[in-house]
This record gives C-alpha cells, sequence and structure tokens, in this order.
DNA sequence: GTAATTCCTCTAGTCACTAGAGCTTCAAGA
DNA sequence: TCTTGAAGCTCTAGTGACTAGAGGAATTAC
C-alpha cells in the first residue's frame, strides 16, 4: 500500500494534483487508512501513470476521462479512442502552426531594433503597426 | 468621440475585454458621458489597437504594462524593451520545441492503430506505456 | 514519548478573459 | 415628444488545470 507521497514520488505527479484529479474523477477515490489517510494499490499508481502520460501529451481532463471509462471496456470497437488521439493531433499541429508566425514575427521585431531610445525602437513601432508584419498572425 | 462599442468594432477588441483591460491598467479610464458611459479618443483606440497587437503576438499582461510604460518615455534607452521581445520570441521558441515533441508522439499514436476493439487499441495502450514513446516528451 | 514529517479538508489565487443578472442610457423612428 | 430596442453600466462567477496556504490530525523515526 503507497500513501499519497509514495504516489507522487513513484508518478511525478505532485500530491495536490492527485488529489484534484481525484474531484475531478480521473482517478477513483481509494482506500482510507484508520486516520482517514489515502492508501493506493498497484491498480492506482497504474491509472494516475496512464492519466499523467495523458497530460503530459497535451490531453484535457474531459478527454482522459472518456479515454480511461473506454479502456474498462475492452470489447468494444476503438474508433472513438482513436478520433480522440487525432484530434489532440490535429490540435498540437494548428498550435504549431500559430506559433510558427509568431516566431516570424517576433524574430523580426526581436532582432531588427538598431535605436538607442524608445522613441526609436523598432519593438515599440512594430507593436505599434500590424501593417510591418508580414502574416496575418491574429 | 467613440463609444465602447464603437472601439470594440474598429479594433477587434470585444467589449467586456475592453472594460478588462481597463481594471488592468493596459488602457486609461476614458472619458465619461452624462449618463456615465465611456467616451474615447483618437490616442485611446491607438492604445487599444497597441494592446491587442502585443497580445496577439502573445505578449502577458505585464510585460505589455511595461511596454507601454517606456513608450511614455522616449528619451529613455530602449534596452528593456527589446529584452522583453528576445524573451517572448525565446518563450515561443520553446512552446514550439516542446509542441514538436507531443506531435512526433501523437502521430505515431493517432495512426499506428490497426485494432478493431478497446482491447487491442494502439493508442490505450501507447498512452499506458511511455516505454513506447521514442522522445521524453516531459 | 516526542518531534518531524506527512497527511487531511477547505478556501482562494493563477491567467486572460467570458457569461450572465439586473439595471440605466442612448439613438432613431413615429 | 414619446417609445422602443440596442447598447451601455457594475458586479459576480465561471473557465482549465492546477497551486498555495491555513489550521489541524495522523504517521513515522528515533
Ligand atoms: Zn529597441
Ligand atoms: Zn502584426
Ligand atoms: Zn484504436
Ligand atoms: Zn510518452
Amino acid at each position: 500500500m503507497f500513501s499519497i507521497g509514495d504516489l507522487s514520488r513513484r508518478t511525478g505527479v505532485k500530491v495536490p494534483t492527485i488529489r484534484y484529479y481525484e474531484q475531478m474523477g480521473l482517478v477513483a477515490a481509494p482506500e482510507r487508512s484508520d486516520g482517514n489517510q489515502r492508501r493506493y494499490g498497484r491498480q492506482e499508481l497504474e491509472r494516475l501513470a496512464f492519466v499523467r502520460h495523458a497530460r503530459d501529451l497535451g490531453f484535457g481532463v474531459d478527454d482522459i476521462r472518456a479515454l480511461i471509462e473506454l479502456s474498462g471496456h475492452p470489447d468494444q470497437p476503438c474508433g472513438h479512442a482513436d478520433s480522440i488521439a487525432a484530434e489532440q493531433l490535429a490540435s498540437v499541429r494548428e498550435k504549431i502552426a500559430r506559433l510558427k508566425r509568431l516566431e516570424t514575427e517576433l524574430e523580426r521585431i526581436a532582432t531588427c531594433c538598431d535605436g538607442k531610445t524608445v522613441g526609436d525602437c523598432y519593438v515599440i513601432r512594430a507593436l505599434s503597426d500590424h501593417a510591418l508584419c508580414a502574416d496575418d498572425h491574429a
């Protein structure tokens, strides 16, 4: 049996975060000791590792809840799980695309200043005038 | 003189967001009509456009406040403005790097499932086992 | 037995908004 | 001038995924 601190050390999930996941229904409420402290077993450790991994990959809490629910029904078709993963991939790709547009503009903004005072500063000028931007990064 | 709705249409910033920016000190509290409604001039429109542009480029509220404060002192050296922009560029690049690592893993996770049921689903298996990942995306 | 550490619950704060309730003011047509 | 409907006002609370802290109880090590 692990205490919540043991579980935290083994999974890298902070103690208050484990309690938060319990509240959110990502992890089942475990047994308690006589003194009302949480006591976990191997199964809970694995589930928490699953949650942690999915969070690290950027899945939202609702997606993770759905994936856990699904994994409890191994005979059902897995199309839903596959589509959650595909959506997550698409969302990551969108974020990358947007950030790359920002990178292009910021590269110019951050490296083109040859002024000495705020009055000549290219950073300030560029932020004041979107027409100087190459791209519609909005 | 513009009403808050006029300002919103001209800048693309939603009305409640304009009021929020005023509360946060990004935009000065404007004059009021006899009936206590906000009335803006050309100057406030420009400042709001500046704020909007900086937000679109990902700058945080504190950075924007500092940049506005600086731009009110055109004779000061602009090193601080330049470094705020450089930090923002670095932060965007870090985010891109992290998302690209996620993209690599998610690509595999989302496309390698050839199972039919949840029991065989590669998505579920991959999320349960970080050892299948190529990279340390944590 | 005692002291240090860990645990408990609960509330509130983070960031940058967004939504809604309940009320007042403004602008345009009849 | 009157009326109606849009737009404005303030204030509170909710979002996502935690994080911090208060104030107290349980556990563990010596
Ligand atoms: Zn400069
Ligand atoms: Zn721009
Ligand atoms: Zn599958
Ligand atoms: Zn992994």
